[in-house]
DNA sequence: TGACACCCGCGAGTC
DNA sequence: GCGGGTGTCA
C-alpha cells in the first residue's frame, strides 16, 4: 500500500496540534505512524533524534523501526526513539538514575523475580494471611503502581484489612527492591513519571528532546502510562495518538480506553482523524463486524468499509460436543487446503482461553496437520535463558538477591538451603544484599565452615569474573563464564536427552552471539552501549519471536483471541461460540459484556477471506456434560450474511467419514 | 533430589 | 477431568 487515502494522508500530514488519530481494524494504521515519522523528519523538518514513538511490544516496535528504515535515509534516523514504552521508561531510569538513588547497573526484576521476592516477604512478616494469595497480592501491587499509588497511599486508601495488610507487603516490596538497586517492570514506568514531578529540570531536559510523540494502540495505556505520555508532551501538545476504542481487549491488566476520551478533555484543541477504510478483509466480514460492535456505547461513531468483493457468508457450524468441533476444524483445514490449493499457513485457528488449544492439538497431530501454537514459552522463560541471564545480571550488580539466590547452587556447588537460609539471615538483621553479607561475614556466625568456605569460594569467583568483565573485553569473559562453571556438563545432566542439552546450549551461545550483536551495532555511535547496558536492554528483548520468523514453515496458527490482535490470515476458524466461553463466564458475572465483545469484533476482523465460527451443542466442563447456549454473539451477526451449518445431528459420523476420505485423498496426493 | 500422592481450581498475558 | 503445584516419603 504505497498510495495513501485521504484520511491517511490527513493524520499524516497534520502536525499543527495534538492529533487523535481513530484507526479501525485493518486500515493501515502502522503504515500512518511509519510513514508520519518520515514526513516529520523530510518534510516538517524535525531530527529523528526528537522524535519517539511508542508501542506497546517489542514486536511492533520491530516491526516499525524497519518500516521507517526502508522509506528514511540512515543518517536522517539517528537517534530516533522508537520503542516500547517500557524500554523508553529504562533509558530515562538509566540516565537520571542518580536523581532516583540507584546505581549503574541496576537489575530488571521480571515477574518471577518480583513474585519470589513477594513470597519470601509474605513469609517472613506474616503481615499477609495464607488467604492472600500470592498471585492476587502481586496484581493487587502492580494495579496500583499503574494508577501511581504509592505504599502510604495505597495504606490509607485501603478499602479493607486485606488491602492494609497487602499494602504493608507493598511498603517492604519496595524497600527490598531499592536495596537490591533492582526496579520490577512497573516501575520502569512509574519512576519516570515520579521523577519527572518531583524534578522540573530533569523534565525540561526531557522535554527538549522530544520535540514530536507517537503513540500506538493508545487505547492499551493505562493511567501511568499516559501520565507519562502527557508530561512529555506538555502544552506544546505536538503528539499523534493512534488507537481504536473497539479493539481494548487488555481492561483487565490495567488498560484504560478512556484515556481516549480524557484526550479530549486535557487537550481541547484535539484533532480526530478516522481511519474507516479497510483493507484486509471482505465486505460480509466487515459487515458483521460492524453489527457486532455496534452492540457497544460509543464515544467515537466509526464504521469499517471496504471495496473488496463481498466474499463468501459466514459459516456457522454447529458441532454435536468439542470432539466433534474440534474434528470438524481439522477437517475442513485439510479439504479446503486441498480443494482449494492453499497451505496450512492460510489457515488460523482462534479461542478464547487456552485450553481450548489442547482437544484441537490432539486432533491436528491426528490428521498430521503441522501447527503452531503461540503463546508458548518464550525464549526468556527458559529455564537456561534464565540461569545465563541470572549470572549476567549478578556481574553487573552482585547486590541483586534474585539472581544470587537463582544461580548460587546452579551447577550444584553444595550450597544447600540450610546454609543460604543463614546467610540470609546474617544479611537480613543487617540490611544488605545477600553477596554484601557473605564478603563481610565472619567467624562468628553459625554457617558451617564448609558451607563458609563455599560460598566464599563463590563470591571470589564472581569478583574476578566481575573485574574482568570491565577491564577485558566482555562477550569472552562471559563465553568464559560458561565453561568456569561447566554449564554443559550440568545441562546434559538435567535435560531428558543429549540433544535436547545441546540445544538447550544453543540457546546460550545465541544469547551470548546477541549480546555481541548489540554490542557491535552500536560501535563508534552515540548509541554505543555498555555491557550493563546491553544486558539491562536485554532482560526487556524477546528474541524467540526473531528465532520463529526465521522457521516460518507452512503451519495451521493456533492462537488466542487476545494473541491474535494485529495480526491478519486469509481463513479464520473461532472456536466455542457460546455463551460461558464466549462471553467469557466471569465477564457475564462482572457484567463486563462489552470487552468480550470487542474480543469477537477482533476475532472476526482477523480474516480477509473467509470466516467459520463453532460452537458445541454439548460440552464436558469441569468433569461434567453440559448443553451449551449459542453465543449471544451469534445473534448479533447480519443475518443476510450467515450461512448455519450442521443443525442437523448425527453429523460426528459424517465428519469422521468425511476426514479419513480427506486424509486418504491427502495421502495419495503425496504419493503414500 | 526424584518419585509419587493428593489437592485445588478452572481468563486473557505485554514489558 | 485434568493439569499443575505442593508436600511427603525414600
Amino acid at each position: 500500500m504505497n498510495k495513501l487515502n485521504p484520511r491517511q494522508n490527513e493524520a499524516v500530514r497534520y502536525t499543527d496540534g495534538p492529533l487523535l488519530v481513530l484507526a479501525g481494524a485493518g486500515s493501515g494504521k502502522t503504515s500512518v505512524i511509519t510513514r508520519k515519522i518520515a514526513y516529520l523528519i523530510e518534510q516538517v523538518g524535525i531530527p529523528g533524534r526528537h522524535i519517539a514513538a511508542v508501542t506497546f511490544t517489542n514486536k511492533a516496535a520491530r516491526e516499525m523501526k524497519e518500516r521507517v528504515g526502508r522509506i528514511v535515509d540512515r543518517k536522517l534516523t539517528r537517534g530516533l526513539i522508537v520503542s516500547t514504552f517500557h524500554n523508553l521508561g529504562l533509558n530515562i531510569i538509566r540516565e537520571e538514575h542518580p536523581h532516583l538513588g540507584y546505581h549503574p547497573g541496576f537489575s530488571i526484576f521480571d515477574a518471577e523475580d518480583a513474585k519470589a521476592l513477594l513470597r519470601d516477604l509474605m513469609l517472613r512478616e506474616a503481615s499477609a494471611d495464607a488467604g492472600d494469595e500470592l498471585n492476587d497480592v502481586q496484581m493487587t501491587i502492580s494495579s496500583w503502581k499503574n494508577a501511581m499509588r504509592g505504599p502510604a497511599e495505597a495504606y490509607s486508601k485501603a478499602r479493607d484489612e486485606r488491602e492494609q495488610r497487602i499494602a504493608l507487603v507493598y511498603k517492604h516490596y519496595s524497600e527490598y527492591l531499592k536495596a537490591y538497586n533492582a526496579v520490577d517492570f512497573d516501575d520502569l514506568i512509574l519512576l519516570p513519571v515520579q521523577l519527572f514531578r518531583n524534578n522540573p529540570e530533569v523534565l525540561a531536559k526531557w522535554r527538549r528532546k522530544i520535540r514530536y510523540m507517537l503513540v500506538d494502540e493508545y487505547q492499551d495505556t493505562n493511567i501511568s502510562q499516559y501520565e507519562l505520555v502527557r508530561m512529555l508532551v506538555a502544552e506544546r501538545a505536538a503528539f499523534t495518538v493512534v488507537g481504536d476504542d473497539d479493539q481494548s481487549i487488555y481492561a483487565w491488566r490495567g488498560a484504560r480506553p478512556e484515556n481516549l476520551a480524557q484526550l479530549k478533555e486535557d487537550f481541547p484543541s484535539l484533532k480526530i482523524v478516522k481511519l474507516e477504510q479497510n483493507y484486509r478483509s471482505t465486505s460480509r466480514i466487515l459487515r458483521s463486524a460492524n453489527t457486532v460492535i455496534a452492540n457497544n456505547p460509543h464515544v467515537f461513531e466509526k464504521a469499517l468499509w471496504s471495496d473488496h468483493t463481498i466474499g463468501d457468508e459466514i459459516r456457522i457450524v454447529r458441532c454435536r460436543n468439542e470432539d466433534a468441533e474440534t474434528e470438524r476444524v481439522a477437517t475442513e483445514i485439510l479439504d479446503q487446503k486441498l480443494k482449494q490449493g492453499l497451505d496450512f499457513r492460510d489457515f488460523a485457528v482462534l479461542y478464547r482461553g487456552n485450553h481450548q488449544a489442547r482437544l484441537l492439538e490432539m486432533k491436528l497431530q491426528a490428521f498430521q496437520i503441522p501447527y503452531r501454537i503461540s503463546g508458548g514459552q518464550s525464549f526468556f522463560s527458559k529455564n537456561e535463558i534464565k540461569d545465563a541471564m541470572s549470572y549476567l545480571r549478578l556481574l553487573i550488580n552482585p547486590d541483586d538477591d534474585a539472581a544470587f539466590l537463582r544461580v548460587v547452587n546452579v551447577p550444584r556447588r553444595e550450597i544447600g538451603p540450610r546454609t543460604l537460609e543463614q546467610l540470609s539471615h546474617y544479611a537480613r538483621a543487617r540490611n544488605v544484599s545477600l553477596f554484601k553479607a557473605l564478603g563481610d561475614m565472619g567467624a562468628e556466625t553459625h554457617v558451617a565452615e564448609k558451607g563458609l568456605d563455599r560460598l566464599r569460594r563463590f563470591a571470589h569467583w564472581v569478583d574476578l569474573t566481575c573485574e574482568r568483565l570491565h577491564s577485558e573485553n566482555p562477550v569472552p569473559v562471559i563465553k568464559q563464564l560458561f565453561t568456569d562453571i561447566e554449564y554443559e556438563e550440568w545441562l546434559l545432566q538435567h535435560s531428558g536427552t543429549p540433544r535436547q542439552a545441546e540445544r538447550r546450549m544453543e540457546n546460550i551461545w545465541y544469547l551470548v552471539d546477541s549480546i555481541q550483536r548489540m554490542l557491535d551495532d552500536g560501535k563508534g555511535t552515540a548509541d554505543e552501549l555498555s555491557i550493563e547496558d546491553a544486558i539491562s536492554k536485554l532482560i526487556l528483548r524477546d528474541m524467540m519471536e526473531q528465532r520463529e520468523e526465521e522457521d516460518d514453515s507452512d503451519k495451521v496458527q493456533l492462537l488466542t483471541l487476545h494473541a491474535s490482535k494485529g495480526l491478519e490470515f486469509p481463513h479464520v476458524f473461532i472456536l466455542g461460540l457460546e455463551e460461558e466461553i464466549l462471553p467469557h463466564r466471569s465477564s457475564i458475572e462482572e457484567g463486563n459484556i462489552e470487552e468480550e465483545r470487542r474480543l469477537m469484533y477482533v476475532g472476526i476482523t482477523r480474516a480477509k477471506e473467509t470466516l467459520t465460527l463453532t460452537y458445541a451443542a454439548q460440552r464436558r466442563q469441569y468433569g461434567e456434560k453440559i448443553e451449551t447456549i449459542p453465543s449471544r454473539f451469534l445473534d448479533e451477526l447480519p443475518e443476510g450474511d450467515i450461512r448455519w451449518e450442521g443443525t442437523g445431528d448425527l453429523d460426528v459420523e459424517a465428519n469422521q467419514k468425511k476426514g479419513k476420505a480427506t486424509l486418504s485423498a491427502l495421502l495419495g496426493d503425496l504419493g503414500l
